[in-house]
DNA sequence: CATGTTACCTGGTCGC
DNA sequence: TGCGACCAGGTAACAT
């Protein structure tokens, strides 16, 4: 479900409300991707200092060690602080609960492809293992034209696969790298490093412009997502291409095409992406 | 080494 | 209505 802005409006939703809460209590239900690593028990008492976010990760910065967490493709997180309406028991698909002074926290995820894990610091093995190799944060200034066109040379993949990866860039995913894609006009199968430099800047720029909008609409709400407050996403109402199978172009009024790329589905215009 | 494939898990949808 | 096949927003581990 949630590529980087759905992670970026989730981390917003909740950032402010959880800064300075002290744990309470944690409890786990059916096992996700990874142990959490730690007593839950343990948890307790330790304060919640911010959410960060790293490509699809949050980061629960505590006042010893962290909380990595990954909503896979079905997760979502919900937080409920005192006034509001409380979040209830847990159901058949909530896998781990953060009930702190300030709010319960609570991971949703159906699929149970998420993550939540406890490192001690930034340089624990299995932080660097899911951290290190991230490529790129789109929406900073570290993100430079240069960079993004050195990364793009240094590879043969077809630049959606390429895309998909976050080896060069982080957060784009399938949704986004189809729509991508399609405004800077690139075929989804066109080798990376065979993508002339207008066409890289054109890239580089719908990128960063794709998921800045899609942070300002909410996300992508396409069966469930919601953020942490309860809003869903509306950023699936200007999507051109992606699930818009046989529809006509908004640019061209050709049909757009579905094809397979490494078990994933791109959306395209044959038309106007010309191989 | 870079690149392509598999596996993880549940639920919804579609065709028969 | 039931059942199997296939699909879904991610990515580490493995195979080639």
């Amino acid at each position: 479900m949630p590529e980087l802005p759905e992670v970026e409006v989730t981390r917003r939703s909740f950032a402010d409300r959880i800064a300075g809460a002290h744990i309470v209590s944690a409890s786990l239900g059916k096992p996700l991707r990874w142990p959490l690593g730690i007593d839950c028990a343990a948890l307790a008492g330790r304060q919640v200092l911010g959410v960060r976010r790293r490509g699809k990760y949050l980061l629960l910065d505590l006042s010893e060690g962290l909380l990595l967490l990954h909503l896979g493709m079905s997760g979502s997180l919900r937080f409920a602080g005192p006034g509001e309406a409380p979040l209830g028991a847990a159901g058949a698909h909530d896998h781990f609960d953060l009930q702190t002074t300030q709010g319960l926290l609570r991971l949703h995820d159906p699929r149970r492809f998420g993550a939540v894990v406890y490192v001690p610091g930034e340089d624990d093995a299995l932080a660097r293992k899911l951290l290190d190799h991230l490529g790129m944060e789109p929406l900073e200034d570290s993100f430079s034209l240069e960079a993004f066109r050195r990364g793009l040379a240094a590879s043969r993949s077809p630049i959606k696969q390429l895309l998909l990866s976050g080896s060069v860039v982080v957060g784009v995913g399938n949704i986004y790298a189809s729509e991508v894609l399609f405004l800077s006009r690139i075929h989804p199968a066109r080798p990376a490093r065979d993508i002339g430099p207008r066409k890289v800047r054109a890239l580089h720029e719908a990128i960063r412009a794709v998921l800045a909008l899609a942070v300002e609409q909410g996300g992508t709400t396409l069966r469930d997502f919601s953020a942490a407050n309860g809003m869903e996403g509306h950023f699936q109402l200007q999507a051109r291409v992606y699930g818009r199978d046989g529809q006509p172009c908004t640019h061209c009024s050709r049909p757009i095409r579905l094809m397979r790329q490494g078990q994933r589905s791109t959306y395209y215009c044959v038309h106007c992406q010309a191989a």
